[in-house]
DNA sequence: GTCTATAACCAGATAGAC
DNA sequence: GTCTATCTGGTTATAGAC
């Protein structure tokens, strides 16, 4: 693996698990065993490197869901298998957890593939809806756009609550929340 | 207001905004119009003033709910005004928010009323989900466990999804899903 | 209680040698 | 491409004067 592919990946790591003001360009380096000068060849500076980071775990994580929105079965088992796929509940989402990074909100081009990534995931999740409404296996009433954008919060608040408790359990809870309702009982 | 007060107010802006990992001393002291020594003189040092902060941000937002909770009314309306209530929606939850941050998270002192607030929460809502159950307000199938859980995970969610998209829309939206749910459409 | 001085170290880069 | 040197300013304190 070259060293701009694995600063990337270290990158990506330090992202996820400490945040964008909580990673430094030094940590980076450490990480990736690349020199400073190194570094600064291959990308701009921190923020550069961490878009390029942001970029490719949002294209990691859209294969991942898109792996179980597509699958076989009806648009309960589609969305049954995406709020049940593997997951490191208490690492939380890699792209939903920037959104809580100050440095990120306020620079547009840092937030912009955060801001894809998860209006991308309501939407696949909407349109996943739609249809099973339109096979019958949902409710008429189904608000879709609603819809979508309550399982989205669910999965985002779940990993919230789990790291507050430092166990995976209020996530298991939530989940099992949202599925009795959508099961309607 | 004395000193003390005011850097306790000013961490609590701070923390809120910038979390943990993004909050120095030294901005603390400039937010609050404080010197160094003073802040060092009122509490032992960074971590030592977050505590107090956030104990007192904690306070602030178990009161906030409770009133909405404890209001008047059936289970659904309680908790309609619950997630109704006024919210800063882009700013998010000054308490989850420190979910996310990594130094928070590996402290057990600091994670502490952190967990203890969202399971405050969790357990008020569980509260009202099971008196709405006995009043024969909601199914009887109702889980008020997993129920709550997937309640406090929306509005955490919510968040995350309305600062991502930089507008309070996908938390509207979010509440709104879980709403026409619980309604049973 | 508040102020200034000092300190050891980190953040985030730039410059130029190799 | 990678290395080391250098730089400005921030972080998180401690020490002691006022």
């Amino acid at each position: 693996m070259d060293t701009s592919e694995r600063l990337i990946r270290s990158t990506q790591e330090l992202l996820w698990d400490r945040g964008y003001v909580g990673t430094s360009p030094k940590a980076i380096q450490q990480h990736a065993e690349a020199g400073q000068g190194s570094m600064y060849h291959h990308f701009a500076g921190k923020s550069d490197l961490a878009l390029a980071a942001i970029r490719r775990s949002a294209e990691e994580l859209r294969a991942e869901a898109e792996a179980a929105l597509s699958g076989p079965g009806t648009a309960r088992e589609k969305i049954g298998a995406y709020l049940r796929r593997e997951r490191d509940v208490l690492r939380g989402c890699r792209i939903g957890r920037l959104a809580q990074d100050p440095d990120i909100i306020a620079s547009a081009e840092l937030r912009q593939p955060v801001q894809e990534t998860l209006e991308w995931l309501q939407r696949r999740l909407s349109e996943v809806i739609s249809e099973g409404k339109r096979r019958g296996e949902l409710r008429k009433t189904t608000n879709p756009e609603a819809t979508a954008a309550m399982i989205a919060a669910v999965v985002q608040g779940g990993y919230v609550l789990a790291r507050a408790a430092n166990e995976p359990e209020p996530f298991e809870r939530a989940i099992e929340g949202v599925g009795q309702l959508l099961d309607g009982d």
